[in-house]
DNA sequence: TGAAATTTGTAGCTTAGGCTACACCAAAGG
DNA sequence: CCTTTGGTGTAGCCTAAGCTACAAATTTCA
């Protein structure tokens, strides 16, 4: 209903509304667990009425969605100066803000973090996805492997390095860390720079299935 | 924060759209003179649609009016940590707080400030006005003068005295300043700490008519 | 000067947002 | 147990705000 993105401008009223609350949430996550948080406070906060809150989202968790959404726009996509072309050095960048943005972001919820973390998690590997179909496909793409699918691959891959490295006690400072893993991210992306086709296909699977199968089922819908 | 205390309370939309404009043509007067300013750039900052601002304001001279009141509440009505009971001390703040009002305040906007000193001196002496005569209320008015009187004297004493300090090119600190000139302005004020009453009245005039008439006819409306 | 471009202010219509009221559900708590 | 309490979600109505368009001023500039 009010959520059509029709191709005519979309009424400021609606935008705004959405950024009151967006921010409305982002205080309130500060102070109390998401959790403690009612749509009634939100709308407050926001100083909206409670009914208008549900004509823009279904429920607070999907406003939480937005929100994060938001903040990791603001916080990873929006950092890099100008996406294309593809560097190394972008992609350590890139490696750095999620880094930055995992130490950050949970220390500003209090805690239980239940629902938060596999959410961030969702939209953190979605944007890195996005981010690097865009190197992909202002490249030429040489490798065996789908842009899809070296795309996914490499946002998993550097997710899961930046998480590896939030959740170590006593972690190495980031300066150090990057320099370790950014080869065994940037492997996936050897046809960027030059066009040695890498052999992951070999190593992982004789057949059809396998591996590759199950990335094409997870990889992420546009947007 | 926005006054239209009426008996039904104010749909929100309204105070935001306000507060929205009132803020927009606050940013809008750092960067350039008020005469320069548009209704439309003022609606285009306040992410408010230009007709909007025709629902809210005459013209721009009317926001501009809104906007000069609030800052003054801001910087001089609500700095008073609780407004009664009167002590000597909280008068040299408030005057302290005129005098910073008027350093600060036209430091902010490029000039010509034409039409704007006019505008916060009659705003500034209605602000104090309100609050002397709070003052006086609350407190046994033992003068022969009537509230209303004292609380305009004083009022246009404290604003006269704080704009000829501003105006003064070498001018001595604050901190000098106000012990220097605040005996001439609480004289006005004995009546509140000591019941003893002042000797206006037998100097200024022998008859009904006079500086008291005068007076009276400029005396402030309420807000 | 006089035409073009801005700006101002208003009218009429559409839509988002505010309000009241209500049904529903879940968690206390007597 | 059943009542209270408080959060959730929806329906219907009313108002504020957005949009288009237009008729004046007003300013700009050739």
């Amino acid at each position: 209903m009010l959520l059509a993105k029709q191709k005519t401008k979309e009424d400021p009223r609606i935008t705004r509304t959405r950024a009151l609350l967006i921010n409305a949430l982002g205080g309130l996550m500060q102070e109390k667990s998401f959790e403690a948080i009612t749509v009634g406070e939100i709308a407050q906060r926001a100083t909206v009425n409670r009914v208008t809150f549900y004509a823009h989202f279904q429920d607070k968790y999907e406003l939480l969605e937005a929100w994060t959404r938001q903040l990791i726009r603001e916080k990873i996509g929006a950092q890099l100066p100008q996406p294309n072309p593809f560097s190394e050095e972008k992609l350590a960048l890139l490696l750095r803000l999620v880094c930055s943005f995992l130490t950050d972001f949970l220390g500003h919820c209090p805690p239980p973090h239940g629902k938060l973390e596999p959410l961030i998690e969702k939209q953190i590997k979605s944007e890195l996805y996005q981010i690097i179909l865009t190197w992909l496909r202002s490249a030429p793409a040489k490798s065996i492997s789908t842009p899809d699918q070296v795309a996914t691959v490499t946002a998993w891959a550097m997710y899961g390095a930046a998480w590896e490295w939030s959740q170590t006690p006593k972690r190495e400072p980031v300066d150090e860390f990057i320099p370790q893993v950014l080869p065994l991210i940037a492997s996936n992306l050897q046809a960027l720079t030059h066009s040695k086709s890498n052999q992951v296909h070999t190593r992982q699977s004789a057949g059809g299935s396998g591996a590759y199968a199950l990335l094409r089922q997870f990889q992420f819908s546009p947007n």
